[in-house]
RNA sequence: CGGGGUGUAGCGCAGUCCGGUAGCGCGCUUGCUUUGGGAGCAAGAUGUCGGGGGUUCGAAUCCCUCCACCCCGACCA
């Protein structure tokens, strides 16, 4: 490919609402358009770059027996009113009509499609195992979308599905993709984890988010480096950092505590530890009726250490939160414990509540709690001597860096990571709501097992750069570049020699299989070198007519290399050694 | 959905308060010069000032309305 003959346009200024690095320096490049919030075109640059990922993700999923199909965009409204996600899904789903009034969504995912191939073509045992996927365009309505590419309403996504014939089978088909997932981010370039996941309602321990480690990563990731314990925050166990109760050593008090309203002011204004509060907070459960009205509506009052934060799917996991809770209205706060907010807290509260104290809150003595009236907290609170002993104890709270790993191995850290990829164990939840069964041995029908896999294929482009970018622009891992090398002609239009021996080494490169671009556009070096380094390429090779003088072109690696200075003819082999050995570009690994 | 903000050339912005018929930088076109880190000079092209309605002799500017886009979002005790 000539840079004359290709099409991009290069940026000095990103467009104001772009908020993240990869969204920016996407525009910049010229790779991306924004044609409407979350709605993108890809420009020839981008494509390149995803059909690289695709063609890495088809090559190990095949690989690994996964069988490629296509699914339909337009998708009937009967498919997902059979599991019930036409009602349950909300906007996200975008809906649309045909001429005759049907009605139909856009896919956002595709259970309800494939689990109806499965039932109408996978009719015995025999046929199974099954794993299908698709890479595919995929619309979610996010209520906001934003980030670029990392949370588009279209984009691309690669989803697969096995089919098994019971659990043992399903675990075995789920280990198969973890690790192909695991040759997929290696091959890819990115630095990574696979973590551990909510597995929802399904319960059990199969399912894995694969997250790619960047600090804008939405996710927080848990991890133990002494250990191969990873699981997302919001799942990582936290234990008691108390091991057990020290015992009564103060009288409780009741202390003003003016204008204190969160644990980190109280313990300021109280010179004490934030280590020995108590943050207090109100939740409420409805009980709704036939009709979907409120018929009751409970108080509880969750509690954990003043420094901590409440996890609020594990909150969503106690026994009368499951289904589900939001946080009291200060009326009701005001009705239940007397006070405005600010100074709750589990002793003597005007109407009962259910008090839920994390493991850690649980084992404290003499804590400082709100004293449920405006202007005071309680010092030297003890359970069983002052209130008494909390109703639930569980894990509610956030892990933070430097608990102890729930595995006894050490402590444990805190990652920041984009989700790119997820393996779920889904049990027959679907094939059981579409009656999709095959025969099984016996002759007689058993609901599929099923499992599901999915991979963020443009969010792959986002968070790529997210990881890898300096103040000049984006660094690809090679395996993703649109381009491997560029070959840079200083001069092209004015130099005989520098046309013919340049040229020359674009074809060496495309003639030992590298993914080369030659700029013939007889720009002026700056410009040049600005453009492919904001575009990311890995290699620069330069010919200009004072290097040929010198008997030498010049390879510039985008990362951490220094030139390289070599003969006409040796640099095609040295940029393959370079490729090969993954030096001077990012490489995938598992952090 | 609720609250706030912004819409002026491909991109970044000024002009709006105080109405007088649209400007700057980048980019783009042409020419000359320049030529190893986003060149210089000269000449140019490009705008339904988000849409519609209204006030006015006159509206980017004031009023109404619609739309699009952006930001924030319970609690964090």
């Amino acid at each position: 490919m000539r840079a004359s003959q290709f099409h991009f346009n290069t940026l000095k200024e990103a467009p104001a609402d772009a908020e993240v690095v990869s969204q920016k320096l996407m525009l910049r490049a010229g790779m991306i358009r924004k044609v409407a919030a979350g709605i993108y075109d890809y420009m020839p640059l981008a494509l390149r770059a995803i059909r690289k990922i695709e063609a890495i993700i088809r090559d190990e999923l095949n690989r690994a027996g996964a069988l490629e199909i296509s699914m339909p965009l337009v998708q009937p409204a009967e498919l997902w009113q059979e599991t019930g996600r036409w009602g349950k899904m909300g906007q996200e789903m975008l809906r649309l009509k045909d001429r005759h009034e049907r009605e139909f969504a856009f896919q956002p995912t595709s259970e309800e499609a494939v689990t109806d191939i499965a039932r109408q073509e996978l009719k015995s045992y025999r046929q199974l195992p099954r794993n299908f996927y698709q890479i595919q365009t995929k619309f979610r309505d996010e209520r906001r979308p934003r980030f670029g590419l990392m949370r588009g309403r279209e984009f691309t996504m690669k989803d697969g599905y096995s089919f098994d014939r019971d659990a043992e089978g399903a675990a075995k088909s789920y280990d198969i993709m973890y690790a192909a997932y695991r040759n997929i981010f290696d091959r890819l370039g990115l630095v990574y984890r696979a973590v551990a996941a909510d597995t929802g309602a399904i319960g059990g321990d199969r399912s894995h988010e694969f997250q790619v480690v960047a600090d804008t990563g939405e996710d927080a990731l848990v991890y133990c480096p002494d250990s191969d314990y990873a699981a997302n925050i919001e799942l990582a166990e936290a234990l008691p950092l108390i091991p057990a109760r020290a015992g009564a050593a103060a009288k409780l008090a009741k202390v003003a505590t003016p204008g204190m309203e969160s644990c980190a002011a109280v313990a300021d204004f109280l010179g004490a530890p934030i280590t020995s509060t108590v943050k207090s907070l109100a939740l409420a459960s409805d009980e709704l009726d036939e009709a979907g009205q409120i018929a009751a509506t409970r108080l509880w009052l969750l509690l954990v250490r003043g420094d901590h934060e409440l996890n609020e799917l594990k909150a969503s996991k106690i026994e009368g939160l499951k289904a589900g809770f939001r946080f009291a209205s200060e009326a009701e706060i005001i009705e239940h414990f007397g006070s405005k907010p600010g100074y709750l807290g589990p002793i003597a509260p005007r109407k009962p509540v259910c008090v839920v104290a994390d493991r850690t809150v649980a084992n404290m003595s003499d804590f400082i709690c709100g004293a449920n009236a405006e202007g005071f907290h309680y010092i030297g609170a003890n359970w069983g001597r002052d209130l008494p002993e909390p109703e639930i104890v569980a894990d509610i709270r956030n892990v933070v860096a430097g608990d102890p790993s729930p595995d006894g191995k050490g402590t444990l850290a805190i990652d920041r990571g984009i989700e790119v990829g997820h393996v779920f164990y889904l049990g027959n939840e679907y094939s059981r709501a579409m009656n999709a069964t095959f025969l099984d041995i016996d002759g007689k029908p058993r609901f599929f097992e099923m499992g599901c896999y999915g991979i963020g294929v443009t969010r792959i482009l986002g968070a790529a750069i997210e990881q890898n970018n300096d103040g000049r622009g984006i660094i690809w891992p090679a395996a993703i570049a649109p381009f491997e090398a560029v070959v840079c002609a200083v001069g092209w239009g004015k130099s005989e020699a520098v046309r013919c021996e340049a040229t020359r080494l674009y074809e060496a490169l495309r003639e030992a299989g590298v993914d080369a671009i030659l700029d013939d556009r007889d720009e002026r070096p700056g410009v040049m070198f600005a453009d492919w380094e904001l575009i990311g390429v890995p290699f620069r090779l330069t010919v200009g007519e004072r290097g040929l003088k010198e008997g030498i072109v010049e390879i510039q690696p985008r990362q951490g290399g220094e030139l390289m200075k070599l003969a006409p003819d040796a640099a095609a082999g040295r940029i393959i050694g370079l490729l090969r050995s993954g030096a001077h570009a990012p490489r995938g690994r598992e952090a």
